[in-house]
DNA sequence: TCTTCGTTCTGGTAAGACCAGTACGATGAC
DNA sequence: GTCATCGTACTGGTCTTACCAGAACGAAGA
């Protein structure tokens, strides 16, 4: 006697619309607790493993938790799931990995920018331990990528932007492969070492400055650089290459 | 019998895992279908509705489409599931759009870069266009917005990222809705008519003549004037200033 | 007042069944 | 032999009923 003007739509797509119109339009806030599943079953005239499918979808979005035995929750959104979808995404289609890296760059410029705003003390230390950390895993490929990712994660997160920070957490998995294999190119390049540490370094010092401006020029000049080597790298050129480079530099 | 092998994980997190590593290890392909729901349910040892919520969670993931009556296949990721994400994360937590707005700026700046490097002529036509409508509906908030709206997102089309593509159309619920509220204050600010109608064609020009760093600059500056009225209509700064900020611009 | 216990509620899951279209092979007409 | 038609098997969509185990919470007892 309550549902079935809503007619039209699949059972799912009725569930999944009402909760969506509650989450939206306030009747659901953060924290609350929604109605069991039985209920609603019961009061949108589906059965509960409708409801369920539902709610999974609403989970996966992030938006609410499904805690067993107790009950469904309003959380605050979290794009966690775009971590799998990425990983997903780039199984299907590999050649989307040099894309998401130029979306990673977006994403870092604008963090380096904002960071030269709001970085606080905090923010600066940990730029730092992670840049101590590059010097001091320098020469291991494994521990030295995840020193590097940690860097730039730090850069994103003295953006202080919830939403930067979380779309470049959802590139982490393809952005720390994509360091560790830049890493093993140290073997090859010798004047890699020096590039690794004080670009970063560079870049550190224009956060700490807070010249927005320069600090983007520098980050991006930070990536060509990077992008150079590997360039390189494929197309074979090796150590020969690298002196000249070295001193150029 | 069926199950108990299947140790420590939930029913669904065995369904939802073990079709991961299918799409993950290549042994799903794009376009691929896969088993029936309930084949897949006999052979995880787990019951139809589980493996439903499975299923329907990769599929608002964007990995997997659903045909009623036919089966379910891999499908070309999209995240188009994002656009949700941020409406409904955004009803949460409002003051997030601030923070959204600048992961926007973020993905357009890079854009440009890119735009500068790879757009065609199809997408100068299509930049130019919505220019053109710009000029054509400068009076009118809702038309106007729109168009706003589409010379922002052919910027984005003109970098030909997919990426950057699917994170600016996620936002672009959001989007919409700032361009439409900030175009209301044409009626408060009589100067904004030649800004947004200038600018954009600034930003346009700089974009022909393929200057990334000029192009940047100039889209930084286009967000920032705009801010700037936005800002002077919420210090409630109206027609009077306006004035002296015609002439001094 | 604090502890303990048990009822109740909740999510997790199973199993079986029916519906309505789809896909496709078999059958029949031409 | 070719083509149109027709069944039938299969598929997803959904409902129903039922049981489990742990959490929550109030009542009863120490």
């Amino acid at each position: 006697m309550e549902t079935q003007d809503a007619d039209s739509a699949s059972g799912f797509e009725r569930v999944f619309v009402y909760l969506r119109e509650r989450l939206l339009d306030g009747t659901l806030k953060q924290g609350e607790r929604l109605m069991a599943e039985r209920e609603l079953a019961l009061q949108l005239g589906v059965s509960r493993p409708i409801v369920r499918e539902a709610l999974r979808a609403l989970h996966m979005l992030g938006i609410i938790e499904i805690r067993e035995r107790v009950g469904t929750i309003v959380k605050r959104p979290d794009a966690s799931m775009l971590k799998d979808f990425f990983t997903l995404a780039l199984a299907q289609q590999a050649d989307l990995i040099d894309d998401v890296m130029e979306a990673r760059i977006a994403i870092e410029c604008q963090a380096v920018r904002l960071a030269c705003e709001r970085a606080t003390i905090a923010d600066f230390e940990r730029l730092q331990r992670a840049l101590v950390r590059i010097g001091e895993t320098i020469d291991d490929a494994d521990a030295g990528g995840s020193a590097d990712f940690d860097f730039h994660r730090a850069i994103v997160l003295a953006s202080r932007s919830p939403t930067l920070a979380v779309l470049h957490e959802s590139m982490s998995t393809l952005l720390a492969r994509s360091h560790r294999s830049r890493r093993e190119l140290v073997q090859q390049f010798s004047s890699m070492k020096s590039y690794l540490i004080d670009d970063h370094k560079r870049v550190f010092d224009t956060i700490v400055s807070r010249d927005a401006d320069r600090a983007e020029v520098t980050l991006r000049r930070h990536f060509a650089i990077g992008d150079e080597y590997r360039r390189r790298a494929v197309t074979g050129e090796g150590d020969r290459v690298e002196a000249r480079s070295a001193q150029g530099t």
